[in-house]
DNA sequence: GTGAAAACAAGAGCACTGATCTCGAATTTG
DNA sequence: CAAATTCGAGATCAGTGCTCTTGTTTTCAC
């Protein structure tokens, strides 16, 4: 997500004082002044994401959340060193919330082995989940905010998504259902799919699939954000039909086979 | 730069009076005064263009360009009603850019028959310009800036990427190149595929053929802005080769047939 | 030409914003 | 209990988009 190792440093959510960590993470908040400022911090994010629901990141405004919070502004700040700061946590939750999400969706298929209904559920949680809240989504995937320097730490969330679409690709392969398209790669790409493929943890994945996979996901992505953007409109609009035939579409050009008849049939 | 010929209308640009139309557009700036209009309006756009690469739109701010210009930030809004449309007057000409990009770079393309090429020249395009006005390509792609609703001036200059590939597409099959890939649509879609065959001015083309160049069209977008946002560091980040895998990839999905020897051979 | 009408630039001002600093009060820690 | 730390509030600063008023300049019709 981001490339500088160090990103941003002391300048990340939280009081850049190491301060009393001493006792690790055993349970929240164990002093008094600890659990008022875990509940403070909660309820500054609540209220923020409330005010991102409405108006989007441009319209997020600390004055506007302390005042809502009945708190001086100068006091937010104790909590949150910047706005930016408070958005890179709104977007930490925000990757979490749409990664339990399609994680949900992948595991409400109670089939493991219909990997072309799970490939479903990941694709349709995604944009329903964007649907729901566009302008997180916006935050997420929309064009970086600030100056920004995406933190080291939405990383990981970030890839949540990506996790869930390779999940069901590798638990196709393992169990037989996927055929090595036999893709020809360029070089670097051949790499690149090799780290990938690293990074899934798992034996062996064929590189054309992996880079399928990866046409796939940009495609998901493109196709939920024109969709919510507003680039569909006058053509693909009503966008029902485009997405679930396009993540046939792309289902099929991974090589996922045909469900069995007794899985959820495609919708429509 | 803009290729409207009333440019602005009555709710963007200029003053809301409708004033001396009387002349029509026979020539640029007839009396001093509109000839020193528009010139004001074109420092002012170029001034913000400069600030919007610098910072993005985030950091567009009305009174910095109205400092720049040695005029009174008061004095501007007789140019643009608000900082919003001032920001609408650039996505049209972002638009209208990158659309001419796309369109040279197609009209290139010396054999005209040869669609692979054509299509990579396109897409390609699409890349470059995207890679070189990133803070544009977030404003026209990105998360919508403010409340915002897309005006209508926008939605000529936005087809004309679409507009491209589409061409080429049409071209391949106007010249026999292209088979039916026989897919099987939504109702839904079907309706949208022949609203898009419509607008095309063109007498048939299949529908499936039509949907797939909308996915390869969601795709392509996907792709960049994910490259340009970040989204594919540690993964596919030097994205050269899995950009160039993925168009032909595309190419293939569309059906557009391998280039006659003696074009242009993909790159690497 | 001249006088009315329209367009214009500038300045003051409003209601905001994010951010910093200081100063008492509260709380935790030794 | 005392010291150290954390905390909240107020004042303040620089900056923003935008409006209104005032006086000037240009244009247009007679």
């Amino acid at each position: 997500m981001d490339a500088v190792p160090h990103s941003t440093g002391p300048s990340s959510a939280g009081p850049k004082s190491a301060g009393p960590e001493r006792t690790g993470p055993k349970h929240a908040g164990r002093t008094a002044r600890e659990r008022a400022r875990a509940e403070l911090t909660a309820e500054i994010k609540r209220e923020a994401r409330r005010q991102l629901s409405d108006q989007g990141a441009q319209g997020l405004s600390l004055r506007a959340v302390s005042r809502e919070l009945g708190m001086a502004s100068s006091a937010l700040y104790r909590y949150f060193p910047s706005r930016d700061d408070l958005l890179t946590a709104l977007i930490i939750d925000a990757y979490d919330a749409l990664g339990a999400r399609v994680e949900a969706a992948d595991r409400a298929v109670a089939d493991r082995g219909a990997h072309r209904a799970r490939w479903r559920a990941v694709c349709g949680a995604v944009r329903e989940w964007a649907a729901g809240q566009p302008h997180e989504y916006a935050l997420l995937y929309g064009s970086p905010v600030p100056g920004y320097i995406a933190p080291e730490a939405t990383i990981g969330p970030a890839a949540r998504v990506p996790f869930a679409l390779f999940g069901v690709v590798v638990d196709a392969w393992t169990a037989g259902a996927l055929a090595d398209p036999g893709d020809a790669l360029l070089p670097e790409l051949e790499m690149q799919a090799a780290i990938i493929t690293g990074a899934l943890n798992v034996i062996e994945l064929p590189h054309g699939t992996v880079v399928r996979t990866g046409i796939a996901w940009t495609q998901l992505f493109g196709m939920v954000g024109f969709e919510l953007f507003g680039h569909l409109a006058g053509t693909l609009d009503p966008a029902d039909a485009f997405f679930a035939h396009t993540v046939e579409a792309m289902a099929t050009l991974i090589g996922l086979p045909a469900d069995p008849p007794d899985a959820p049939a495609p919708p429509a």
